[in-house]
RNA sequence: GGCGCCGUACCCAAGUGGUAAGGGAGCAGUCUGCAAAACUGCGAUGCAGCGGUUCGAACCCGCUCGGCGCCU
């Protein structure tokens, strides 16, 4: 018997019926794992787009610390939610999702499959799950809500929200402040409380027919290649790139400086500690991020695991994360196909 | 071969007769507009091993093992 290969069943850009259900195939998975190397190949497979979804790379001139794909590796594949920001302009979850749905609005129009890829677990989520109604950051608000915060010490502050909100109070743990803050910040915005619009919400929006694949490796061989790319990044300009960003003006307190790489930098550069003890910083508040991706994406329900070996070509990891890509994309025509059957029969 | 010092968790380490500090690393977790952020929790029933003294031993005594140093 002469085994063929099965043809590939999904001709692009993707039919009118496919486009209809939203496909939504989504690459997450721990920093450093590999996601953004594999995403370009599965994108140029699907003839594509990349949809980052990254709460870093949104940031310009944050190039070598947030990993960002160079011009050269990205091969022409457009790139998306990358580069929309400068370093002290505050980014979130709202405002990713507000891009992200219209990018892949647009793609679905050229019926193109969305290619997201990222590991914020927040943004990830607000994207396939929604995000509830309460009315969004308000900076002044904040600011003013951070200095009482400052000045009455957490068991004060914390209490305030126990009498506005006892059930978010009751979720959140006194000493933290940044979500005390928030949900404080909600109720005297709209004068309800956060659970109110959390509880009405409950993650509930499904707009997407999503893929979500999770790539993942031996803990230890992920901290290995956490370890390379940072030596790999503090040889390639780190440095340079922070010291630059200081000298354009960009305070180390906001938010964009204290993501990692940039920080330890930065306190290494005002002569906190010196170069060894950074790079150990470094690497460890690395690793330690990467394990909350972990735990995050673990509670993440639906998600298809991909477990990468160190031995395992790259080529070979696309080819497995094209194969789920096909099967999806097959199975959704085959609920399609099913639907149409199911009409014609009626008839 | 002799003498001396040392041996406490994965690592560093305090404790010298009253029931095992601390730090690092690690692990586990929380999360609805700052999320690469912010925050929470967790480690020796045992102090190299065995025996002894004592109401009570990481601590005192003896032997054994291991490490380091000096002497021959």
């Amino acid at each position: 018997m002469v085994v063929t290969t099965i043809p590939i069943l999904t001709m692009y850009p993707l039919s009118e019926t496919l486009i209809h259900l939203k496909p939504l195939v989504v690459i997450v998975g721990p920093t450093a794992v590999g996601k953004s190397r594999i995403a370009i190949e599965v994108a140029k497979r699907f003839e594509t787009e990349i949809v980052t979804a990254d709460s870093r790379q949104v940031y310009r001139g944050m190039d070598i610390g947030t990993d960002k794909p160079h011009e050269e590796s990205r091969q022409g594949i457009p790139h998306h939610l990358i580069d929309l920001v400068n370093p002290d302009h505050s980014f979130n979850a709202g405002l990713f999702r507000r891009h992200a749905v219209e990018t892949i609005e647009r793609l679905y129009q050229r019926r193109q499959l969305p290619l997201v890829v990222g590991g914020t677990g927040l943004y990830v989520r607000t994207l396939l799950q929604g995000l509830c109604e309460a009315p969004p950051a308000d900076p002044a608000v904040r600011a003013q809500l951070h200095e009482e915060a400052r000045t009455q010490g957490h068991d004060r502050f914390y209490a305030r929200l126990v009498a506005v909100d006892p059930v978010t109070a009751s979720k959140l743990h006194p000493r933290d402040t940044s979500k005390v803050i928030r949900a404080l910040e909600v109720h005297q915005l709209s004068g309800r409380a956060m659970s109110e619009f959390q509880q009405r919400h409950g993650f509930s929006e499904r707009p997407y027919s999503p893929l979500v694949i999770g790539l993942n490796r031996d803990r230890g061989a992920l901290y290995r290649r956490i370890e390379e790319r940072i030596d790999w990044q503090l040889a390639h300009g780190l440095l340079q790139e922070t010291q630059r960003l200081l000298d354009q003006g960009y305070k180390r307190n906001c938010t964009a400086m204290k993501g990692l790489g940039y920080r330890q930098v930065a306190a290494h550069l005002a002569g906190e500690y010196d170069q060894a003890e950074m790079v150990r910083r470094f690497k460890r508040d690395t690793r330690h991020f990467a394990k909350r991706q972990m735990t995050w994406f673990r509670r993440e329900p639906a998600i298809s695991w991909l477990m990468v070996s160190e031995s395992e070509a790259t080529a070979e990891t696309v080819d497995r994360v094209i194969h789920r890509v096909e099967q999806f994309l097959a199975g959704l025509d085959g609920v399609d196909a099913g639907q149409r059957s199911v009409e014609e029969n009626r008839r």
